[in-house]
DNA sequence: CTGTTAGCGCATTCAA
DNA sequence: TTGAATGCGCTAACAG
């Protein structure tokens, strides 16, 4: 090591980390030492020696999805100004791969985990809180796990746009809705059937399509249609894709749908356009989940948006509390913003002309 | 430590990591014990002891950019296949950030490193390349490093684009082209003048655009006009929506436009509606760079396409051959796939009627 | 077939 | 104001 300086590692340690005084002269030596062979403490040597590895594990569905992605670039600014570096992993909803990379992350002795669990109960999760691991579960609730929650008003936002669909008029509103172990798809339908509800339109099961990314990577391929070229390669875009056309092809034909994700609204607009249908003028749409080309596409889309930069940033703002041990509070849910744009199309002045 | 099954500390490694043979009667205590005190070996511990954190580094700009989003789940899937971790750092294309993140990641002992340079030449990382460190430079290249490069071919793909708006009749050609230092943008820019040289067109320093994210980002906010709110916190978005609108108010109009990457042509697009440009009516595009919405969009947007995912996979597969000591072959460009939709209008049809 | 021992590069007592 | 010594949890000779 750089005893080049004539000094004990001790030393440099204690200029390195300032943790106790050190003549000037001697620091300057040795800071000149470091300078001129480029010494790096290694990170790993200190990690096992003080316990903390200054990491935190981050685990969501897809990395390539841009929900997530927006929330792990506020994740990691922030965590990144506290000194943390991040470590990715991508469950694909898979509760295998979430187990799996759980193990290999506590392994790794993060210090801290910001995790969007894939709904399943996890006994090596669970064990992981306990064990004092600092948590923040981030977008979804998982079963039996103690850790604060960061996320949006899920049930709100849906609530608020089929709500503004049936003031438009619509009575036949259909719902594309994701797997029932996301927190989050269970609590946007709730939203849904809560204003049919007060709206006073019966729920008709005929009228919701429950895309299922595994069930749906499980279909025999020769019973589907060939697909278009998704970019993205996750499994819920072509799930609603066929899903839809499916019930467009039927008897059971709605006014509106409302789409709870972002890669369901892909694959519903590609289902639209195989379809040759207009928008709003064939049939109403909305989106959870804003894009960016959503306010410049044909129509521009009214969506539900979730905060999502600000999801994860408040993630690591919690997170870093708690793993420097400081007192926190409970967060609320995050407001999401109803954007009308131009893909819903109102019912009522069309019966009136 | 799990001793409970009577065995020494060396006995526990060697049956983890079957390195060297243990009597079946031992072996299923150990295994006993490990399962009965969810024993989890430190990778930490093994990492000082090995000299091997099973980790690699993966630095881009920018990981909300749904290119190297594609390219980094690419990269992540293949080396989670090795046992490989990664570590994802963003450089939102500024040196300083860059040469950090390569300090950081020296100091963790990372096996390996994959990075979309922001061009500038890199001591640290021309160091860091001497010291033995497994490196590959990804989509770009940079200054004085000895590193194997996998990239596609951006200046057929440029080339090839512009050759079409050209055989459509175009002549004045805008392009839209980003910073000078990103080897990317040089070459793509070098596609444009050569297809423009063979197609007899002058070329025209008024017709292009250059936008910097770097000098944009500290432009005075009181000469700008508001901006739409991007989802995308990019700074090449909004500049191109500006620099855009500049020239399109100015008295050199031209016919079409090639955009040199995916954040560009969201900014480039939206000066065209705040314009109430018709596209291909009123201007032609070509995108480098596809979207998922690209096919659905009006008009369908005519790109070039990269192979992102597979880039990812690529740059992956050999890191993980150099990590391993493999030979390898220094890999040729991987090719683009040019699309034609419906984005641009042919001049000639139109001097035909 | 298995145990002992010596580091890996740091932080951290305890002395001086 | 600084050094020496110990240990973090593991791997890798080296013995036996």
């Amino acid at each position: 090591m750089a005893e080049r300086a004539g000094v004990s590692t001790a030393t440099v340690s204690h200029v390195i980390n300032q943790t106790r005084f050190v003549s000037h002269e001697t620091r300057l030596r040795v800071l000149e030492a470091i300078d001129a062979l480029h010494y790096q403490p290694s990170a790993i040597a200190r990690g096992l020696a003080t316990n903390s590895t200054q990491t935190i594990g981050l685990i969501i569905s897809d990395i390539a999805n841009p929900f997530f992605t927006a929330v792990a670039r506020g994740v990691q600014d922030n965590v990144h100004q506290h000194g943390y570096h991040t470590i990715f992993s991508n469950t694909d909803e898979d509760p295998d791969r979430e187990d799996e990379y759980l193990r290999l992350l506590s392994a790794r002795q993060i210090d801290g985990l910001i995790i969007a669990p894939t709904g399943h109960r996890s006994e090596r999760l669970i064990r992981m809180a306990e064990a004092g691991l600092p948590i923040v579960m981030l977008d979804r609730e998982t079963p039996d796990l103690e850790a604060p929650f960061v996320g949006v008003d899920n049930e709100g936002g849906a609530y608020q746009a089929t709500r503004y669909l049936i003031e438009l008029g619509h009575r036949h509103i259909a719902i594309l809705v994701g797997m029932a172990a996301i927190s989050t798809q269970v609590m946007r339908f709730d939203g849904y059937k809560r204003a049919l509800a007060e709206g006073g339109i019966l729920f008709n099961e005929e009228f919701v399509i429950r895309a299922d990314s595994r069930t749906y990577s499980k279909r025999p391929a020769v019973l589907e249609p060939p697909l278009p070229k998704f970019m993205t390669n996750n499994q819920m875009t072509p799930a609603a894709y066929h899903l839809l056309q499916t019930m467009l092809d039927s008897s059971n034909f709605p006014s509106a749908i409302f789409i709870t994700n972002n890669e369901m609204t892909v694959g519903a607009l590609y289902a639209l356009t195989e379809r040759d249908l207009r928008c709003p003028e064939d049939i109403s749409i909305i989106s959870f989940d804003d894009h960016d080309w959503a306010p410049i596409f044909s129509p521009a889309l009214t969506v539900v948006r979730q905060p999502t930069y600000e999801l994860g940033q408040e993630a690591a703002n919690l997170l870093m509390r708690m793993v420097n041990q400081e007192p926190y509070e409970l967060p609320q849910p995050l407001p999401v913003e109803f954007i009308i744009r131009e893909s819903c199309r109102s019912l009522k002045t069309e019966q009136a002309v």
